[in-house]
DNA sequence: GGCGGAACCG
DNA sequence: CGGTTCCGCC
């Protein structure tokens, strides 16, 4: 089976069988040499061992391009352990472990490590590597001490190192299980299956693919009471169309649930991207060389209400009502945009495929998951990239808590234990090794705090106010272009002079509405605007601790 | 086994 | 950017 693309949200079955009339051979592009030279497939490495074949499997372009795995060209891991738990042949190699949503072990680890380094054309992968890479896709650091760290060692830090303390979260360890990792699928709507149907109960089979079933209904499912990870609140459900129906108002004040100022920061950052009438990765990569690719420059915006139909998307209308001026994602009145209502619980026994060969799925499921999409990018600050093609409209929002009554968070500094490198020529410069002062109250092991129940705690106290009575128009999320060859500039409105400002607040604008990575690397390319906006500081719409700003000047 | 820092890579 | 590689530590 793989997917028909570039038709998005379609696939058909395809066998082993039907592997020898594969008519799609891969591209150039995607193939890689071995030692001897000899060209292989690179992201058409077979993850089965067949050599004969010559085509394994197939997998769906999404997993190759930027705009379904953010930053990158190639299938990020967890994408790759995701195919391998939707493949029956695997469930003895991996497995989705039965009882918690979303858990999966990994039962012959060399061979899971093994498949991964042929998929990567890496062949001395092993699992010591492969569990690196995995730990990698759940550090879970404050983005604040980011701040810190830039601010206060700029001459020593690279974006190389900094970005060690971004949040990422897609997975955790499932401590005292062996081989048991879990899908933090509260903070990772699935981007890529989002027909998924995802079940309150574990009916379906134990490993059964994240696929869409036959009759592609999307099921916000209850939350399960197992499940210590999973935010659990009365009322917590979706009633059947409660989604669907038109709702005039963006959001409804008394829905609204409080949400942490990280939150607010990061929302705020993608909310610039949203709103920006150019996107401004383009402009900074513009101004800083060409570190992007066009295609990576995405999603491109427009104004609210315009949807223009994308050839490639499964809607061709889209699904939105694309109001101007009011938020498009219909919301229940009886809906927040808190992470435990938006916050479902992936099942393990995602049912399988069965049924006819082709499979589109309808705009009411898409509603639902542009609703997801739109609250997972405001709740879990992912990239907007992470939910590609679909127009996405984004409930706008301002900054309620003045910088200054936002507590500081406590950070202490640290001189970090020397590096490789700093162990072989035994310079050191002062390094800084940034940590939550809290963090020193906890037990002194790092991972304690990365339990599920820790993870609760955490979502917990992320609850401070993020979403408030709009006070800009929404803006809408223009689909990119699903298929590779065609361009997003065709449907990218053009940027309307905006009728905000000059150029020099345009450029503030975008400064502070810029995603902390982008920023911070953009200054660390040497962009020659460097300067913080004052203005967007004063507006919360960005900010770094205040302990923090009076450190940096030390 | 599991972890995280650091450097490096494509 | 998303790993990969290496490593020391627990």
């Amino acid at each position: 089976m793989f997917w028909d693309s570039p038709e998005w949200g379609k696939f058909r079955y395809f066998t082993d069988t039907m592997e020898s009339s594969s008519p799609a051979p891969l591209s150039p592009a995607l193939r890689c040499r071995d030692r001897e030279g000899r060209e292989k497939m690179k992201a058409g490495c077979s993850i089965v061992d067949k050599p004969e074949g010559g085509g394994g499997y197939h997998f769906p372009e999404w997993a190759y391009k930027t705009e379904s795995s953010p930053g990158s060209r190639q299938i990020q891991l967890w994408h790759f352990i995701l195919e391998l738990l939707q493949k029956e042949e695997f469930r003895h190699v991996i497995a989705w472990q039965q009882g918690e949503y979303g858990e999966f072990v990994i039962k012959d680890p060399d061979e899971v490590a093994r498949l991964w380094g042929r998929r990567k054309c890496k062949p001395q992968m092993n699992y010591d590597k492969l569990s690196r890479a995995l730990r990698w896709a759940r550090l879970e650091v404050l983005p604040l001490s980011v701040g810190e760290f830039y601010q206060k060692h700029k001459p020593q830090v690279n974006y190389d190192k900094l970005r060690y303390y971004y949040n990422k979260r897609i997975l955790h360890k499932t401590k005292g299980k062996r081989f048991t990792y879990k899908f933090n699928f509260n903070k990772l709507v699935m981007p890529n299956y989002p027909f998924i149907n995802i079940r309150p109960n574990g009916v379906v089979p134990q490993s059964a693919p994240p696929v869409p079933t036959a009759s592609s209904r999307f099921h916000f499912p209850a939350l399960d009471p197992h499940s210590p990870s999973e935010d659990s609140q009365p009322g917590a459900r979706f009633p059947p169309g409660s989604l669907l129906q038109a709702h005039p108002e963006p959001l409804g004040d008394a829905d609204r649930k409080p949400e942490s100022a990280e939150l607010e920061e990061n929302a705020s950052d993608w909310r610039r991207e949203l709103l920006a009438p150019s996107h401004p990765s383009a402009s900074a990569a513009a101004a800083a060389g060409p570190k992007r690719k066009p295609d990576v420059v995405l999603p491109l915006f427009s104004r609210p209400g315009i949807f223009p139909d994308h050839p490639h998307s499964p809607f061709a209308v889209s699904p939105l009502p694309g109001r101007p001026g009011v938020l498009n994602v219909p919301i229940s009145p009886a809906l927040s945009l808190t992470p435990t209502l938006f916050s479902y619980s992936p099942s393990p026994g995602l049912s399988p495929f069965a049924g006819s060969s082709c499979f589109s799925f309808n705009p009411e499921e898409m509603k639902h998951y542009l609703h997801s999409q739109a609250c997972s990018v405001f709740n879990y600050h992912l990239s907007p990239r992470t939910f590609p093609r679909y127009p996405l409209v984004v409930p706008p929002l301002q900054c309620p808590v003045p910088l200054e009554e936002q507590p500081p968070f406590p950070i202490k500094l640290q001189p970090p234990p020397a590096g490789r490198k700093n162990r072989e020529r035994l310079e050191s410069p002062a390094r800084v090794k940034v940590e939550p002062a809290a963090e020193k109250e906890r037990d002194g092991k790092a991972e304690e705090r990365r339990g599920e129940e820790e993870e609760e705690e955490r979502e917990e106290e992320e609850k401070i106010p993020v979403f408030a009575r709009p006070a800009a128009p929404p803006a809408a999320w223009i689909p990119i272009p699903t298929h590779p060859g065609s361009s997003g500039e065709e449907n990218a409105e053009k940027p309307s002079r905006d009728s905000s400002g000059d150029a020099g607040n345009q450029e503030k604008r975008e400064d502070a509405l810029m995603p902390p990575k982008l920023r911070l690397k953009r200054r660390w390319n040497g962009d020659s605007r460097q300067e913080i906006p004052e203005d967007s500081r004063q507006n919360g719409i960005w900010h770094l601790p205040k302990a923090v700003a009076a450190a940096s000047d030390t």
